[in-house]
DNA sequence: AACGCTAATCGAAACGTTTCGAACGTGTCA
DNA sequence: TGACACGTTCGAAACGTTTCGATTAGCGTT
């Protein structure tokens, strides 16, 4: 900018003015200005400018795994949102462990991110701290975060379990397997409970044995699985909490030399763009994963455009029961459940 | 760190001194200094330091889909070797759009980033100015840049596809349809020539009504699969250039009321990790993401690290083909052209 | 006792912006 | 003619660091 105000023979104030429109500059001096830029190819740095403005236009973003189509999914929806609105997308992957997470969560905040979405890992760690004490705008994604009282867009995770299994009693299932995440996280305990409830409310028991969980992973489903299925009374159908889980499912299923949906129904949670082309088609529980990345950034673009003072808005979504071929029905049952 | 250093009763220089290892400061003063900056709470000011410096420790990404599984893998690798390194990545996705690349590599620019890592888009745009006009060290991903002149690290596409092809002509596939992405982007241009030179090798004619091209999303895989599907002589088997646009060839083939394998082969480039769970298994030509993204970064890393002056680095990765069961021999045609 | 050497510490400039208040020239009004 | 307002322009401080050269204190030598 220096250089441009000596070649424009102006002041560097007034090159600040022009480009900001925070002063009026006659017509002149601005076509000096725009020249001396152009003959330079001057470009305004955004470092100084975010240091003496305090604002860097840029928000930080941290998912568990970026490979888990759901949030690969709400990522680049988030990412489009910011980027329409001029803002730059730092992004963190937290593998789903707290340690890492409070690691990146601190790099952000060093490099002065003007707002934080984080779809949070174990008991939240540092965030409730940086909640309480920075005055960083933070929108929880997904999962809340007991303790944490701020901006968050979750699913109804409980009533889209409920329906899923219910839609699975209804079909005559009695013994569904079910594999959960970690409960510490809000989404798993909630579906956990949707699960419980469905079978009770369908005058069931809930057989503990049948409760798998793991971390996330591919693996962890792949062995849950296996367990299931190793069992002397061993269930009809599974419900997987979570995409990469049931794909370890399906690989259990094939390896033990059973076939889905004739030997056992699978449903689980998250929808994916291949899921009706190939076979199974999995019956899911698909999240409105669009509105979900829209609506957290609305909710953390409403506070960076100054609604500080709000109090804490929670958006609850409903998800959507997408069934397919992947369960079936089983008839002796199927009647003496529905009669 | 004026608030440490006076409350340590030192100069902000100790202070700096002190965080950076500097100069030696003496074990009182570090004392009173670390107790300070656990009093206040201190926590240093990246962007000062970034302006003050000349580094952000901060990279860009730039790819055209991060919903495409091979850039979700890709970007993961990425990430996680960057966050080793202490670098934070900046991700921004294009589009397949050219001006919306310019855009987001200028916004790169202005904030400083230390390197950039760039699947393009296009015919390159800015590109080319900026690894011969600026020193912030490029890496191509993925698809190289006519006439710039930088790392890279690609895949041998031509010798990929080629391979993938003349196991279908072993099969006994004689008019095999191929379904392309944009041209001006090296891969599919290489791959293109896989293509076309397989079908030489075997003595086979290359048919243009078997090839079409699309814009790399699934609704380009469909109409291009509903167009060769409804030639006269419609082909026996497809290759698809890439995973979205598979996912509309399959969709296509269901639509229209055909099955794979048993009414068309079907083949595609990049593997993802439930190909082998779901039926048909896709057989697929895998690219090894996991070393494209690591070797990228660390052709970056390796720049950043100073080694500015080597010259261009240029990695061509191979390719794998995995045979699983979405491609089937045809019978009487496999005999005439083996014999 | 005067000197020089080393180690520790500090003051101040610099990085590239924004912004506030001051300065300047010009035209208007009493 | 002098006071005043207005529209432009500018000088300089500030944002929070790093870094260079200067300063100081302590100590051994001669």
């Amino acid at each position: 900018m220096l250089h441009v105000a000596e070649a424009a023979r102006v002041s560097v104030a007034t090159v600040s003015a022009l480009l900001n429109g925070t002063a009026t500059v006659s017509p002149e001096l601005t076509q000096r200005i725009e020249q001396a830029i152009r003959d330079i190819g001057y470009k305004r740095n955004a470092i100084a400018r975010s240091l003496k403005m305090g604002t860097t236009r840029t928000i930080g973003l941290t998912v568990p795994h970026i490979t888990n189509p759901f949030f690969t999914d709400v990522v680049s929806v988030i990412q489009q949102a910011f980027d329409r609105a001029g803002y730059a997308v730092m992004l963190c992957c937290t593998d789903e462990d707290l340690n890492t997470q409070d690691e990146q969560i601190r790099l952000l905040l060093d490099r002065m991110v003007d707002g934080l979405i984080v779809a949070r890992v174990g008991d939240g760690g540092l965030l409730k701290g940086i909640v309480e004490d920075t005055n960083v705008p933070v929108v929880l994604l997904d999962r809340l975060c007991e303790g944490v009282d701020t901006d968050a867009v979750v699913l109804d995770n409980q009533r889209a379990v409920f329906d899923a299994v219910t839609y699975l009693i209804h079909l005559g299932h009695r013994r569904i397997g079910y594999i959960t995440g970690t409960s510490d996280i809000s989404p798993m305990h909630d579906r956990m409970i949707g699960y419980r409830e469905a079978l009770q409310a369908a005058g069931l028991p809930v057989a503990e044995e049948l409760i798998r969980s793991g971390n996330f992973h591919e693996i962890d489903g792949y062995n849950a699985t296996m367990q299931l299925l190793s069992l002397h009374d061993r269930p009809s159908a599974i419900f997987s909490a979570n995409n990469p889980m049931v794909i370890g499912t399906m690989k259990a299923i094939r390896d033990i030399g059973l076939s889905c949906p004739e030997d056992i129904s699978v449903a689980c949670f998250d929808d994916f763009p291949w899921s009706d082309v190939f076979v199974p088609q999995l019956t899911t529980v698909a999240q409105p994963v669009q509105a979900i990345g829209e609506q957290a950034a609305n909710l953390l673009l409403d506070r960076l455009a100054g609604n500080r003072d709000a109090p804490p808005r929670k958006l609850v979504l409903k998800g959507r029961l997408m069934i397919r071929s992947s369960c079936r029905p089983l008839g002796a049952i199927a009647q003496s459940v529905s009669a």
